[in-house]
DNA sequence: GTACAGGTTCAAGTGAACTTGAGGTCAAGG
DNA sequence: CCTTGACCTCAAGTTCACTTGAACCTGTAC
């Protein structure tokens, strides 16, 4: 056998153990076995967690993401969130976008305070637009 | 007087009462004071709140935003703290606009599972590049 | 003048994604 | 054979950003 134990898994992926548990808890991940009482991994399991990460970091939940890897379901609606969440991730790179230039912009401006700098605030009341549609509440993983 | 009472503010910004006392709490903003007992807010309360979502949908932590807002503090240690998140903003944009990609693509192909679709698994791969180095724990805001 | 909608405080609850702690097990090394 | 260290389970704790509930107060309308 291959497979990997659990200190392995975390050590190549970066993931902590108790995570591992709890993506498997959680069927985000399986374990092919047991030795003794050790969890084994299939190597896959390395792709399966970026995945995940990626997933995570485009700002879906892990139960979105258990569906998403989920054999039965139905592909078509999943083929429709996706696009949805892609429009969802335009928007916030938008915003993203916007947030980055005002920093920076804040950044080099004299101002004594962001409150007080005109370009600041000009360009915060662009990126604001449409803030009464903010995406669902999402969580991040923190870093390791 | 012009103050806008507590459900102005809310109905005007879309925050919730709860939350704008939840920030006032935090010290993000203020209340210029009290008829009777409800608060009342200067208008511009407006502008820092529409700040304070902007910088939420940057990935920033209400303590973060408050410590942005801090009349006192050091100057220069905020311009280079501006331009730090000016660049972690950069390395965000760049993972999420190939994670939409990624969807874009993904929403597309014929493969019957993600993990299946090979162009979606290289995409994701790419994305996922610095999985070890990711953003500091965040939440993002629920829709109103 | 009194009912009451809608404000007030304070404490506790929520959900996501984990982590931590207590107490237990067991395969490998000496 | 026995210690040891890394794993196991299960429950409870943590952080963030709020929300909700209970008990209370008050400006405004009737």
């Amino acid at each position: 056998m291959n497979d990997l134990d659990i200190a392995e898994v975390a050590q190549r992926s970066g993931v902590p153990a108790s995570a591992l548990r709890f993506y498997e808890e959680k069927g985000l991940i399986v374990s092919t076995g047991r030795r003794g009482m050790r969890r084994l991994f299939d190597p896959g399991v390395l792709e399966r967690l970026a995945l995940i990460a990626l997933g995570q970091a485009a700002g879906f939940t892990l139960s979105e993401i258990a569906e998403m890897f989920a054999p039965d379901g139905h592909p078509r609606i999943e083929r429709e969130r996706l696009t949805v969440k892609a429009d969802e991730l335009d928007r916030r790179i938008e915003r993203l976008t916007a947030m980055r230039d005002g920093l920076r912009h804040a950044a080099s401006c004299p101002a004594p305070s962001l409150l007080e700098c005109p370009t600041f605030l000009r360009i915060a009341r662009l990126a604001g637009k449409g803030q009464l549609q903010l995406p669902p509440r999402r969580a991040v993983v923190r870093a390791g």
